[in-house]
DNA sequence: TGCCAGACTAAACAGTTGTTCAGTACGTTG
DNA sequence: CAACGTACTGAACAACTGTTTAGTCTGGCA
């Protein structure tokens, strides 16, 4: 599928790279256009060639990282299991590159229009996994019914912004598939049960 | 003269403001020494002849904010009742101010001294506050016991960090102090009782 | 073969960066 | 009074910023 092939190791490509690494690591405002161009190994005026200016190559990367979100939420479209497709979302989306996790993170906390989209497109995600839920439960949602899936997002997007500072506090790397797993499942008992199981039978 | 000797609207404490201020909404990086001077009406050498550099400056505001929060937490520290305790921990940590919570966005995403003694503070706290909630309730806890007080954070945290993409897609404003208390009563009953309420009794 | 579009570069642009320096104003202390 | 420490300033520093320009190289097409 995915050929990576050596149209795609051109400059533009390595840059773009180079770029989504620093941008995540040091943040745009404090990561210059020569920064970029060295790590690609390439020289700064090619920024603009391929990009136009700095603001066009930050466009570049976000389209780029929104895009294999996107697909990854895509792919998880059709899941029907409702535990897979919770550890499915944070597996796939999170999981994968912790440049990604690092971008990301920085993407989410600016009100841009990068983040509208990929924010809305996440809560629309835990709009329809929490009907889902609700059907394999009893039925209505106890309390505030329109903050349930912002509690949702939460809980998922949490470990992603706060890993800086919770890994420390851990003995397992946190986005470990294992543990990914672990936390998931966790998620859910909590979304259906609260934290002090009513059901203490089933699952071992 | 300065109309207020009192220690606090000197050029030092004006510069720390206006730090505060840009840092928050530009970030460190993308925010200059002269920017912060013209915003506090001084002049740019006086940033290094109070605080050495720029890096000196950064150390002062974070410290500055560390305290303040610091004082809040302690301030909670007495409390007995529940419900009052985490709500009162968003209401007084979080709700104060808006510049507070764009800097303590900024700080909480990347892994310094700083952030990871507020973190490690943040999730003493959560601790205690689950063993309450577990003594309340019935004794021990469901799922991974050592993952459930980060989950709590998550719940707590994730409004503030997200507030930004959050909030375009509420019609209230999200750190009110009555969304924020009907917020922290829908914390409260999810990690009791999960979403799909097994209590539906009264609530206050 | 000649030619040209596109990838790519070195050098230079004007503006900004953090920081330094020399010096002024002023309240306190000797 | 003089001397001093401290808040504070404008001007200048070298280094760096994003961007421009003029030019070299290379692969494909006429």
């Amino acid at each position: 599928m995915r050929a990576t092939p050596a149209s795609d190791l051109t400059g533009r490509a390595r840059l773009r790279a180079a770029a989504l690494r620093l941008f995540a690591e040091r943040g745009f405002g404090a990561t210059s256009v020569r920064a970029v161009a060295a790590a690609a190994g390439l020289s700064p005026a090619l920024v603009v060639h391929h990009f136009g200016s700095k603001e066009g190559l930050r466009a570049a990367v976000d389209e780029d990282v929104l895009d294999r979100i996107g697909a990854a939420l895509r792919d998880i479209d059709g899941t029907e299991d409702l535990m897979a497709s919770l550890g499915a979302v944070s597996a796939r989306m999170f999981g994968a590159d912790p440049l990604l996790r690092g971008y990301l993170r920085r993407v989410l906390l600016e009100e841009s229009p990068s983040s509208a989209a990929l924010f809305a497109r996440l809560l629309a995600g835990a709009r329809v996994e929490l009907d889902r839920l609700a059907a394999a439960e009893e039925g209505r949602i106890d309390g505030d019914p329109q903050w349930a899936p912002f509690q949702m997002l939460c809980l998922i997007l949490g470990p992603l912004l706060l890993e800086p500072v919770m890994q420390p506090n851990l003995d397992q790397p946190m986005f470990d598939p294992q543990v990914l797993a672990r936390r998931s499942a966790a998620n859910q008992r909590l979304l259906r049960h609260g934290l002090f199981g009513a059901t203490p039978d089933a699952e071992g």
